[in-house]
RNA sequence: GCGGGCGUGGCGGAAUUGGCAGACGCGCUGGUUUUAGGUACCAGUUCUUCGGAGUGUGGGUUCGAGUCCCGCCGCCCGCACCA
């Protein structure tokens, strides 16, 4: 394609200005109104693809959109840079993973860079910098001190090819890891946690106000899990003063409790189990133990298989009636009390256990006439149920519940499906857990002037796959720092998702040292206003975070912050290859550059803003190229009518210059309220008709007006330079002397102009158009229905008598014969 | 199974509150310029038996439905035995 311009040079020189002159620093003292644009800091785990170009247009966009509305625009950058990949690619490579990583985040920068996104670098976060683990690794501590993040035993996912824990995300629906494929094993292990649970209250709650796609929020509620219900005692029937505690949401259905179950994690489990079932609860137990959670808990596999009778019974305390006691694999020992009581006849899963095991289904929620189903889980009226016959599941809970309160030592109990947030991996390549194991004084943290704990660099990534951290002698060895006898130091390092729960803190002020920030300075941005990213990180990552910034308010390092950290959050759709999920392991990834080097940036951030909603998916087709060309010509035509190539203008004023000037700034009220509604697409479509209606019209043998004309083009530059930065600024500064394009303010749109005095109006005759007339816009409904009326092709139509006229000046009219 | 979303030309999509369906772009067709191709520019492009018909499908509300309500069909996403 000839271009009518060197869009290579050009792209150059303007990305080269905005970097070199720091056009979109931010001083954190600025004193116009603020607003915070983030996009989610990438992973650096190779060279950009078409999913970075998608999200950093966006939000590249907004930073310029906004700047020119007059914000104080905060535009910070960073990289999400530990990680499993830059350790794996370093134990291929015989290398080390900082090698790996810093070549990574000096590609995605270029990438970044060469798209014209623009930033605030000098508040760039690195996950990997020491002066950015420093302070991850005070807040661990002030986790650690104020009793957040503590050290404990648990049954976890270890894959065996990652060499690691995994978090319960990481493990796909089969049992195998995301990463390697590996079959995940259980394994119990000590292990750090952070008590996020104690948050899963005001994580559920505060997910109400928050300006986020309803899909995002209903999976983070999905999460967190509340049930509401009552934990009580069965008592046990060898010995009534003792019990086995269970936790249930349908307390209502106590009278047709036929059995208990427990979890084979559970502590009463060997003092339940009789000799006679001995064997049988053993070889149960052992291969419950070795599975995953998933398998447990999964639908497949024969349930005849997967439980045992423990030989002992409990007491029903609405019926007072014995009922046997089994352990099984479905019942999970992590949450609620790690024992459930059985209620065949309204829990699909106790159905079928009962069904299984032969033991009896007793009714007690009537279902509806024609119910063949087994479980019935839906209101009805109770029978069989003594006092709470006839009442309705909610009456009958309530009521139940009271009555476990006063003769069962119940207490209502809210539980959560959330667990704790398992912080410690076995690699090399994370932030280091700073503490210290004394063999007198246990876990002592390291002192905050020998912080940050860095790995250090002399060491051979071998393919065993563990962390050579484990190993080190040099790193291992060190002394207590409370009774100086010689200590061992943690060699786990921080899962990565705790890098990514602060960094937008630190870059609201990354210049004050000695702590993770100072919250004067960052209260001045949080929270973020605008988040952008992708949908993959609907729940841990976002929910990682919103814990983060609770607790550090509440154990004082972040005084004043708003609780909630993202205002507003916009998630993209995913970049597909012809229908199918692009990813690095397929090899299918889209590069930017070949792009940058023909078509040029511009080109490709308009098709990204073109071809479809922000939140669709795009799928990236044989077409995709053609439609790429198409937006390169576009601005090629706007180069050239810019330039005033075959231009007819004049000095004096004509009849189309006045609607020219109405088109204009019609198209500012189109463009501004596209830019508010995230409706990128059609903003550039509004553009593309000024567009074709300009060159028309300045080409035109009557001639345009030389004023107009000039009007016309500075809002054209102002509308487009957000959308196609480079060749915006290089146009306005060919006609505009003074400051930029990027520097002038927003165009308002002059009502006058855009309020039509006359518009077209539809006549319908049963509904169907018979006539167009242009009629005042403040036309009554009496004279807009005279008009329709006479009109001769409305009388043409109208057949019979005329049973009413329905007149919605001045849009329509519409007469029903 | 439960929850959420979506279904519009050959393709991506537009239609904010019920009021001219198909904006804008891709592709395609024809034309002008050109030795030719490409570029650029102009015109056309839902289907049609030219009456009309038409937004997955069948009903409903309304003067009027892509838009609202109910039932189906299909696709996508999330959750899935959390007691």
């Amino acid at each position: 394609m000839a271009r009518p311009f060197d869009v290579t040079a050009v792209e150059a020189k303007w990305q080269a200005r905005w970097r070199d002159e720091g056009t979109y620093n931010v001083d954190n003292a600025d004193p116009r109104e603020r607003y915070y644009v983030l996009s989610m800091y990438p992973y650096p785990s190779g060279a950009a693809h078409q999913g970075h170009v998608r999200n950093y247009t966006f939000g590249d966009l907004v930073v310029r959109y906004k700047t020119m509305r007059n914000f104080a625009v905060l535009s910070p950058i960073g990289f999400d840079s530990f990680g499993l990949p830059a350790e794996n690619a370093a134990i291929k490579a015989g290398s080390h993973p900082r090698l790996f990583t810093d070549a990574r985040i000096a590609e995605l920068k270029s990438s970044l860079q060469r798209l014209g996104a623009v930033y605030d670098w000098r508040r760039e976060v690195n996950s990997h910098d020491p002066a950015y683990m420093k302070y991850s690794q005070v807040i661990f501590l002030a986790f650690l001190k104020a009793g957040l993040a503590y050290r404990a035993m648990a049954p976890v996912n270890w894959c065996p090819g990652c060499a690691t824990v995994l978090a319960n995300e990481q493990v796909l629906a089969d049992g195998t890891c995301e990463r390697s494929g590996d079959l995940v094993e259980r394994r119990n292990l000590e292990q750090w946690f952070f008590r996020i649970t104690d948050y899963a209250e005001e994580l559920l709650n505060d997910v109400d106000v928050l300006d986020w796609p309803e899909r995002v929020k209903t999976m983070q509620r999905n999460w967190i899990g509340r049930s509401e219900g009552v934990e009580f005692e069965l008592a046990l029937a060898s010995e009534p003063t003792r019990g086995l505690r269970v936790f249930t949401t349908r307390p209502d259905t106590g009278f047709g409790v036929t059995y208990a179950v427990v979890a084979p994690e559970h502590p009463l489990l060997e003092e339940l189990t009789t000799d006679e079932q001995r064997e049988e609860v053993a070889t149960l137990v052992e291969r419950a133990l070795g599975e995953t959670e998933l398998e447990r808990t999964s639908s497949d596999g024969a349930l005849a298989k997967r439980g045992a009778f423990t030989g002992s019974y409990v007491v029903n305390p609405f019926t007072s009636e014995s009922v046997p006691v089994y352990v099984a694999d479905y019942v999970l020992g992590t949450y609620g009390t790690g024992a459930v009581m059985g209620v065949p006849a309204e829990d699909e899963r106790d159905y079928d256990f009962a069904t299984a095991y032969g033991l009896p289904i007793v009714r007690t929620v009537t279902p509806p006439e024609g119910f063949d189903g087994g479980a019935y889980t839906g209101d009805g009226a109770h029978i069989n149920s003594g006092f709470l016959d006839g009442l309705d599941v909610a009456a009958a809970k309530a009521a139940a519940a009271d009555f476990l309160v006063e003769h069962a030592k119940g207490v209502r109990k809210v539980n959560y499906r959330l667990r704790d947030w398992l912080v410690s991996r076995q690699r090399f390549w994370g932030c280091p857990i700073p503490v210290v194991y004394c063999e007198v004084d246990g876990i002592v943290p390291v002192p905050e002037d020998q912080l940050p704990i860095v790995a250090p660099d002399d060491v051979s990534m071998d393919k065993t796959g563990q962390s050579p951290l484990a190993t080190h002698e040099g790193f291992l060895r060190t002394t207590c720092p409370t009774c100086g006898r010689p200590a061992t130091r943690e060699t786990d390092t921080m899962d990565t998702f705790t890098d990514s729960s602060w960094y937008f803190l630190r870059m609201a002020d990354p210049f004050t040292e000695g702590v993770p920030f100072d919250p004067v300075e960052v209260a001045k941005w949080m929270p973020v206003d605008q988040y952008i990213g992708g949908i993959e990180h609907a729940i841990l990552h976002l929910l990682y975070a919103r814990f983060y910034v609770k607790a550090l308010i509440d154990i004082g390092l972040a005084p004043g912050l708003a609780r909630e950290p993202f205002a507003r959050l916009f998630t993209q759709g995913m970049i597909r290859l012809n229908g199918t999920k692009m990813s690095k392991s397929k090899g299918n990834l889209i590069a930017p550059e070949p792009y940058y080097d023909t078509v040029g940036a511009d080109s490709l951030r308009l098709f990204h803003l073109f071809v479809g909603p922000p939140a669709d998916d795009v799928d990236w087709t044989d077409q995709t190229n053609d439609v790429i060309d198409g937006c390169a010509r576009f601005i090629d035509r706007v180069y050239r009518l810019c330039e005033e190539d075959r231009l007819n203008l004049v000095d004096a004023m004509t009849p189309s210059d006045v609607a020219v000037r109405r088109d204009v700034h019609r198209t500012i009220e189109r463009v501004t309220d596209a830019m508010e509604r995230w409706s990128y697409n059609t903003a550039v479509a509004a553009l593309m008709e000024l567009l074709n209606t300009l060159s028309k019209w300045a080409r035109q043998d009557g001639g345009a007006s030389r004023e107009v004309f000039d009007e016309a083009r500075r809002t054209m530059l102002l509308l487009l330079a957000p959308m196609a930065p480079h060749v915006a600024a290089e146009l306005w500064e060919r006609h505009y002397p003074g400051p930029g394009v990027h520097q002038q303010p927003w165009p308002v749109a002059d009502a006058a102009l855009v309020a039509h005095e006359s518009v077209v109006m539809v006549v319908q005759v049963n509904g169907k158009v018979r006539a167009r007339l242009e009629v005042p816009v403040d036309i009554t409904e009496e004279a807009a229905s005279d008009l329709a009326l006479e009109d001769p092709a409305v009388i043409a139509a109208v057949k019979g008598p005329v049973t009413r006229v329905v007149s919605r000046p001045p849009r329509l009219v519409n007469i029903i014969a």
